[in-house]
DNA sequence: GATGCGCTTTAAATGC
DNA sequence: GCATTTAAAGCGCATC
């Protein structure tokens, strides 16, 4: 058992899977990174493409109403809806 | 001089004013999510205020360019424009 | 209520007091960057004093941490902590 | 050109081309969230393993840092650095 | 249900 | 000006 009898075996196998699942996670980001810096190259605005991405996330009746309340709160502050 | 001499008064005081300064920034940090958090209470929707307080900072010019470039972008993925 | 009848006043009353304390916080950011460059002016190494900063700024944790970092392993190696 | 001819295909296959990688790279953080989860479920104590993870990350950078540190002392105490 | 902590992401600063 | 590196902010989880 983990806690008294310390299974130290059991630990080190926890934590390598984790280090190795971690290694190919920040590969990822890595490449991530990389399509950005292209896509930037190729003259696209890369911070409009982060929102766009984050956008596509939502679902259709969150993003309408995100947009609705974005509209609504722009109108208060006197700032023009798109 | 500094850099030979050894200035420790100086550098002494220099870091003693950014202290001073960074003490009084992060005052105004936490008064400013207060802020946040009384608004929410108040039943509004703090991502979108935030969103609309960046806005709030750009130049006219350059919210209409950056509106302009979402919608585009919006239009190439499908997605819906406001 | 915010999200129906819309408090449009209560929405620019929260905008605009976070607006201000941003401007005060951006004024104090200025500030710690004219003092970081006038001692840089002045022969100090900028980077040095961001970095003795941000440890007189974790002195107090440092303890904290070590000790922390001790009841950890002691848990890990299945001692108990004090 | 992107800004003005406006390349269509070239945005969306840059945007399918992140969406795909974070969908994995998702999956690998959700793959260490299961890891965590079975080892909690052993008896492990994963806030401990977290610890013990980033500390066993910052072994290379360690001595980088104590080197560091040093370094920044000796030129704050006006010292040259080796 | 609230609070704190860690992670992720985003903005800024510096050096090339 | 661009790219890297570092600090800040926001978010979400886990705990109490």
């Amino acid at each position: 058992m983990a806690k008294s009898g310390f299974a130290k075996e059991a630990l080190m196998s926890f934590i390598d899977r984790i280090v190795k699942l971690e290694t190919e996670k920040q590969a990822l980001a890595d490449d991530i990174k990389e399509v950005y810096s292209e896509a930037k190259g190729t003259g696209f605005d890369t911070k409009v493409m982060r929102r766009i991405i984050s956008l596509l996330q939502l679902d259709k009746g969150d993003l309408q109403e995100a947009d609705a309340i974005e509209s609504l709160y722009r109108t208060a502050v006197g700032l023009p809806t798109p």
